[in-house]
RNA sequence: GUGUUCGUAGCUCAGCUGGAUAGAGCAACGGCCUUCUAAGCCGUGGGUCGGGGGUUCGAAUCCCUUCGAGCACGCCA
């Protein structure tokens, strides 16, 4: 379905063509003067130096050409030469109850549907998830609902860690605690057992112990990087071992994402992707991609058009093992052998960019992937704390993601049962949910490349552009058709024209749906849909304070204002699943 | 050193594919509840968009320069 941006430019288009001018200058756009006009275009400021002529006279003639258009109620030339636009009350009424039948409300859809591989999160096996991974996680899942919903098939990816040294220390550190489990005797040739020697508390304790010994024990490392060694090798204890880990831990991390609702399609780790590599480092340095560095076989990545140095992307180490790049080419040339994506999006800590631009162009060069498939380096800021600096817990210790959610639900679970009635239950529910959308819009809301001031105070506000303002406004267009569907069984979708300043507003906001989500793809910015949802609430605020909406003594106004609520309360939850959250029914 | 990101109100942030008077929220102050959730609405004050140049009819936005902060720069991930 066309945007009303769309049909107001075509219209403009004929216009110029019809006055002798170029339609190149017909884009119209929303109005940044909203005192004066809701749409403007401005193209015949830009046409005036190609017909060296004054643009308000260009104006005034385009104007004049589409005086007898219905589609505006308004439409002038002003000063230098703006045209200033007013939509007709039935245009717009009609607009919305097209909007209100359609499927995407008004969103489009691709004609060609992209495979699109998300790959956040980013949790590493044995060890906690903490707030680092909270960004990606958050930030990760917006984008993966939004590529859905713009009609691509998207999986989200995972990526576990589970193949680097911190396998090999966890094993030794599990070794010095339980020397006698027979995953360490070489010689025992039975069944391992099915249920795994340690809880999930007791692995998190073995990692941050081992890692700290390794780092003052040269001989506690040394074992370390053997045990990692023999565990690539396949060593039978060990693999029984790193199975056990693998299935506490996943289970684990499962529970805290779906705390989160964060769900991934893809639960792949960076072990599936080794067997990939032989082959792939065979096929680089039999195509002549590669050269020895330094004893590192290494690929050169730089492009002729480079202002900057950028080192080689190197492949294996001087003494011959696999590196992060390694894994994540070889996960490239799996990803592209098992899903054929045309779009890969990583959502990263942005201080990997170099790192993952020398990967990127070196799946390029080597061709592990296709001409035209597409990578994109998401990369997001720091989470910082009031004092500017990286979000740190009291005792400068890194916060558990776990807490952190706590802590959030417990701050909105006070507020909810300071300000009204509600049972226990009911209370602790709608805190989760609350204090989830807390979390995520404080962070979304943000632009997500910058650094961002993580103030739980002011997120879990209930005030002000924040989760719970957006949830309490959806929570209040609830109650009201609520109240009105036990009443009433009237069916009928139709929205009359506006007769109201604030009932025209919330229309307008309302129409702008579907050009922000498909801006909020192409830019890949869910920080647009809040920036959006924020005015819509404003706007169904403003509205709902001067409209007696249940009272209206007029049955089809108020049947006309119940379906407008309707239409804004799909496009508040279509937003707000779109930012991976979701409103109670009552808060 | 090289590269890169950022600098907008007291604080937290939008706006950046050039347009009219640079916007929100918080904080401060003042109004509005016998009526659909006042967790709301309406209003007031607060800015040389880090500084300086340039391009343009027109710059927070593009270019150059300078100051300040962060981050990254081959055998970690």
């Amino acid at each position: 379905m066309k945007k009303i941006l769309e049909i107001l430019t075509d219209e403009f288009a004929n216009a110029f063509k019809a006055s002798g001018y170029d339609e190149k200058y017909s884009k119209v756009s929303i109005s940044n003067r909203p005192d004066l006009c809701e749409y403007q275009c401005n193209g015949a400021m830009a046409a005036a130096k190609e017909y060296k002529c004054a643009p308000i006279v260009i104006a005034e003639k385009i104007v004049e050409n589409l005086s007898e258009s219905d589609t505006f109620k308004q439409i002038e030339a002003v000063k230098p030469g703006f045209i200033n636009i007013k939509l007709s009350e039935v245009f717009l009424a009609n607009y919305l109850n097209k909007m209100t039948k359609d499927e995407k409300l008004g969103c489009s859809t691709e004609e060609k549907a992209q495979n699109i591989i998300v790959d956040y999160g980013g949790a590493n096996i044995a060890k906690p998830l903490h707030v680092g991974h909270l960004r990606s996680a958050i930030i990760g899942e917006s984008i993966k609902r939004i590529c859905t919903y713009v009609g691509h098939k998207t999986l989200g990816d995972v990526h576990l860690g589970d193949w680097g040294l911190q396998m090999g220390l966890v094993i030794i550190g599990l070794k010095e605690k339980q020397p006698d489990l027979v995953y360490f005797d070489s010689n025992y040739q039975g069944e391992y057992p099915e249920n795994p020697p340690f809880t999930i508390s007791e692995l998190e304790e073995i990692y941050p112990e081992a890692n700290a010994k390794s780092k003052v024990d040269e001989d506690f490392k040394e074992a370390a990087r053997q045990a990692t060694f023999e565990l690539q090798s396949g060593n039978r204890g060990y693999m029984a071992l790193w199975n056990h880990i693998l299935n506490v831990s996943m289970t684990d991390l499962k529970k805290n994402y779906d705390n989160l609702d964060v769900s991934f399609e893809l639960w792949k780790k960076e072990s599936d992707a080794q067997s990939y590599i032989p082959e792939m480092v065979d096929y680089m340095k039999k195509e002549g991609y590669t050269r020895i560095s330094d004893g590192a076989l290494v690929v050169d990545v730089v492009e002729e058009t480079d202002t900057k140095e950028i080192p080689p992307c190197m492949i294996l180490k001087s003494d011959g093992a696999t590196l992060y790049n390694t894994t994540d080419l070889a996960t490239i040339v799996e990803r592209m052998k098992l899903f054929s994506p045309d779009y890969m999006i990583y959502v990263v800590d942005k201080r990997q960019d170099l790192y993952f631009e020398q990967v990127f162009r070196c799946a390029r060069k080597t061709k592990i992937v296709n001409e035209d498939t597409r990578f994109k380096f998401l990369g997001f800021g720091t989470m910082n704390g009031k004092d500017g600096k990286p979000f740190k817990t009291r005792d400068g210790g890194v916060m558990r993601l776990e807490d952190l959610i706590k802590i959030v639900s417990d701050a909105v679970y006070d507020k909810i049962v300071s300000n009204r009635e509600v049972s226990e239950e009911e209370a602790r529910n709608t805190a989760r949910i609350v204090g989830l959308s807390a979390l995520k819009y404080g962070d979304l809301s943000n632009q997500a490349t910058k650094n961002y001031v993580f103030d739980i105070e002011r997120f879990s506000s209930f005030e002000g552009n924040t989760g719970p303002y957006i949830l309490y406004t959806i929570v209040r267009i609830k109650s009201i058709l609520n109240k009105y569907e036990e009443e009433n069984t009237t069916k009928n979708e139709d929205i009359l024209p506006s007769v109201g300043k604030t009932e025209k507003e919330l229309m307008l906001e309302l129409t702008k749906f579907g050009g922000v989500i498909e801006g909020a793809f192409e830019e890949l910015a869910p920080h647009k849909i809040c920036n959006y949802i924020y005015d819509l609430a404003n706007a169904f605020n403003s509205f709902y304070h001067d409209t007696k909406i249940l009272s209206c003594e007029d049955i089809e106004r108020k049947l006309s204002y119940i379906n407008l609520l309707r239409l804004a309360k799909k496009v508040f939850e279509e937003s707000i699943y779109l930012l991976g959250f979701e409103a109670p029914d009552r808060m």
